[in-house]
RNA sequence: GGCCCGUUCGUCUAGGGGUUAGGACGCAGGAUUUUCAUUCCUGUAACAGGGGUUCGAUUCCCCUACGGGCUACCA
């Protein structure tokens, strides 16, 4: 049988970097197998909906290349592909349970409840469960008599229908990652199915659906495995038990500091990103950074974050996606939660970046600066890009790092210019500057050939010559070789910065 | 609290009854380089603790500790 997974987002806000895992997860699995990937939008919770969600889940699979073989966009022969579009599907199942006994109807309202639980915290000091220890003490079609279940149906009172868990028994099932999970059904509670508004809950909906979207393995966050014996018990009375699809439950991407599943709130204050593009929230009018808008290639992204938690069991770290969908499989999934890391996060995007044509490169870093504002010629843009690719880890450092190339140095490095320069030297460099502009052409070859013959001719150490050009080209220390700069500024630009920072340096000593 | 899952260098991880416990990031040092970066080399550093089982446990079992997840008419 065919290998179909699926990804199955919420709409309720961005979706993170941990769920961009879990769609790579699926992706790989799906593409490794031969199969297809599926996207499903689960919208059931109207309450916490979130307008643009489902167009940046979107966007942000577009950019990582992660896209559906079926889904709410290109469609296929399950649809719908969105939840709330379901609803009269969902509708002839929860009946189904009705009829069979293993699902009844619970009229307590939302009130009732919360005045439950309180009553039993204080008595008991726990939160109370709605299972089968007192669902007998609650409000419902089992403890009622029917003809007040009857009546009160017939008045349109509202109600939910709940799961009616078994007693004494042990549900186990196996993950593909884990093993065999046991669970008691004591533990588990008679969860809602259907709730008062008529839409299903997760737990019916993804049962329903990953069944008749012909699912075979469902490959999901940790989160989900404790109810993992509730979906099995869902599969069971369904009928289904025999084409269950296999379950394999993620380990979580955990905080920097380890404490807990990675949040954005942790992040934000660490400064770095945990979402694939910026999101603006509405509410608070806060924008959360994105991977993209932080420079980061969205390969490199993929790369690091399939990293986190699996590996090839080679030494193999940089993959294209070719090589990841041959190489991923369940089997090597680990199963202890994943701290992020950034630093390596950042270490994988300049390993892409280095391995990127430098023509893709400088559009990229073209379009930077157009957004800054910076004047630039693009024809200079692809040998800038290529020097400057090496030393920086996002795209994004490039126009800080490189500043020098689109506007006069910003600053100078005083320190080392004093170490390295006297007014006495003077004379040395304007005559260098002199046979700089015989040099034709104006390239790195020849500029370095120039300068070479110059300090053996004038018994000059290149060590002393060198800095100083740097200084005065760029104000630092720091950057591309020295000829390459040259000849990317330009004749023009480099005699015109040597002659001014010449005389600013000679300036600054004097004074 | 209860239930479930987990625990190898600071981090991501390989390994698995007998290994010098391997790699990568980071960090440190060195070589190269006019500088920085790149590249190359070297170093740093780990089997949570206690009991078993065994000739031998980091590896298998149990307990403890610690960490994580779940505990909604949310997903």
């Amino acid at each position: 049988m065919a290998v179909r997974v699926r990804f199955a987002p919420s709409p309720t806000g961005p979706l993170h970097i941990g769920g961009i895992r879990t769609a790579l997860y699926n992706y790989l699995f799906a593409r490794h197998h031969g199969g297809q990937f599926l996207l499903r939008i689960e919208d059931t919770d109207q309450k916490r909906y979130v307008a643009n969600a489902e167009e940046y889940l979107l966007e942000a699979l577009t950019w990582c290349g992660l896209t559906p073989d079926e889904g709410p966009v290109q469609g296929g022969p399950d649809g719908p592909y969105r939840q709330s579009e379901r609803s009269a599907i969902y509708a002839v199942y929860a009946q189904q349970l009705l009829d069979s006994g293993h699902a009844y109807r619970a009229f307590d309202t939302e009130e009732e409840l919360d005045q439950w639980r309180v009553r039993e915290e204080a008595a008991t000091g726990q939160p109370p469960k709605y299972d089968l220890h007192s669902r007998m003490t609650l409000r419902n079609s089992l403890s009622l008599p029917p003809e007040e279940t009857a009546r009160l149906l017939a008045s349109g009172a509202d109600h939910v229908l709940r799961l009616r868990v078994p007693e004494n028994e042990t549900i186990s099932f196996v993950d593909l990652i884990r093993g065999q999970v046991s669970f008691r059904s004591e533990e588990v509670d008679d969860k809602v199915l259907l709730k008062a508004d008529g839409l299903p809950t997760y737990h019916l909906a993804n049962v329903v659906d990953d069944h008749l979207m012909h699912i075979t393995h469902v490959i999901r966050g940790e989160e989900w495995l404790s109810s993992g014996p509730l979906h099995i018990l869902l599969y069971r009375y369904l009928g289904w038990e025999n084409e269950r699809p296999a379950f394999a439950h993620l380990p979580l991407i955990l905080n920097p500091n380890g404490q807990g599943k990675l949040s954005k709130r942790t992040a934000d204050k660490l400064g770095i990103p945990v979402f694939p593009l910026n999101w603006l929230d509405d509410a608070s009018g806060q924008t959360w950074m994105g991977f993209r808008e932080n420079g980061f290639e969205p390969q490199a992204l993929l790369n690091f974050l399939a990293l986190l938690g699996w590996n090839p069991g080679t030494e193999q770290e940089l993959f294209s996606m070719d090589e990841m969908v041959q190489a991923f499989d369940l089997d090597r999934v680990h199963k202890a939660g994943a701290r992020f890391d950034f630093d390596k996060a950042r270490w994988f995007n300049q390993e892409y970046l280095k391995r990127m044509d430098n023509g893709v490169l400088a559009s990229r870093l073209g379009q930077l600066l157009v957004e800054r504002g910076v004047l630039h010629d693009a024809n200079a843009l692809p040998a800038i890009a290529g020097m400057l690719k090496e030393r920086v880890h996002l795209l994004q450092e490039m126009p800080e790092a490189g500043h020098y190339f689109f506007e006069e140095p910003r600053s100078l490095d005083e320190a080392a210019l004093r170490k390295k320069y006297k007014v006495e030297g003077r004379p040395v460099f304007d005559q260098l500057l002199g046979e700089l502009q015989d040099c034709s052409p104006f390239e790195a070859e020849a500029l370095e050939a120039k300068v070479k013959a110059y300090a053996a001719q004038t018994g000059q150490g290149l060590g002393v010559l060198m800095p100083i050009l740097r200084l005065a080209l760029a104000g630092t220390l720091q950057g591309p070789p020295v000829f390459d700069m040259m000849a990317v500024l330009g004749k023009e630009k480099v005699v015109q910065r040597l002659q001014q920072n010449l005389d600013r340096f000679d300036a600054l000593l004097a004074g």
